[in-house]
DNA sequence: GGGATATGAGTAAGGACTTACGGATTCGTC
DNA sequence: GACGAATCCGTAAGTCCTTACTCATATCCC
């Protein structure tokens, strides 16, 4: 009846502190089904690799940081997928000429194959996550509300101000 | 102004297959700012403790399995975190005697007394997950009906039923 | 009662991130 | 123009989970 109730019972059982783990568990069961999809398509695919590619397939060759932001993850996680989607000829880097720190990364024409081989499987996924979205009643965005609030205030910073009681 | 449409525009950008990528960093996200309240109070502890001390703590000894399945992770995530609460003597283990492939866990004095002391934070843990939880306009609510999305249907399986054209 | 099967837990290895640090440029300012 | 600070990227190591495999004990069934 009283949600909110309910739901302060929940965090208090669960352990507001679990929230985090809880996030994660989902994550793994998302990406893991989203791998038993390529499987069972018979490709070779890495759901890790879907990021840098598509970040490529649709705003062009990009620079390890510019991909790492558009992301929202470490310019270390790029950098790693680069090196694989790199050795699996999907991708090839070289040194900016502008800016010789920088490394440009672009899709072979061996990975824009593949980019557009795996579009209808990414179309069926997306419409599949919309699906998901629509009966969970809008995690989306919940979510990105959940992370607007994070970059207001801090966890950290909301506990503390807590006081110390 | 449609949110739906909205969403759908965003999901084709992002890539549907990118809800797994996006859960797995506001958990990271989340831990590790937890991590940050127990260092700022300058306590020894890790977030990843928690689950099995609070099982522990609530529900008094219990196996590993009894735990994993609590929690809802794999008997090898409550094995691992056991072996280390136990050597940090939070912890202790012994074969149960009805069912010698059982292993019961319960709290030493020491485990039951570092509970109590981190109550309070914990407690203010729980009122920042319930203030952001607010804030997000019930992320936890939406997540916990992905989760039984899921378990009705799998993504793989709604991936498969929407036709091979 | 004994052999096949099931179940609880442990170890090893791996996946997808992270932070910490180091190397190579570039920038900014004197 | 050079010296220190900032920036881009890479490697190493660590975190928290997973699956795959193995061992030991229990259970089932004839």
């Amino acid at each position: 009846m009283n949600d909110s109730q309910d739901f302060g019972d929940f965090l208090h059982s669960m352990g507001g502190a679990a929230l985090g783990a809880w996030l994660r568990r989902l994550s793994d069961r998302v990406d893991r089904e989203a791998g038993r999809v390529y499987d069972e398509a018979g490709v070779e695919f890495e759901q890790r690799w879907f990021g840098l590619l598509n970040q490529l397939a649709l705003h062009g060759a990009s620079s390890v940081g510019q991909i790492a932001s558009a992301l929202g993850v470490s310019h270390v996680a790029v950098s790693q997928v680069r090196a694989t989607v790199e050795k699996a000829g999907l991708v090839i880097s070289e040194a900016d000429p502008n800016d010789r720190r920088s490394r440009t990364l672009r899709l072979t024409p061996r990975g824009q194959q593949l980019y557009l081989e795996m579009a209808p499987l990414w179309e069926k996924l997306a419409l599949s996550a919309v699906e998901l979205d629509r009966e969970a009643g809008g995690v989306v965005h919940a979510l990105a509300r959940l992370e607007r609030a994070l970059d207001r205030r801090s966890l950290a910073d909301r506990v503390n101000r807590k006081g110390s009681r």
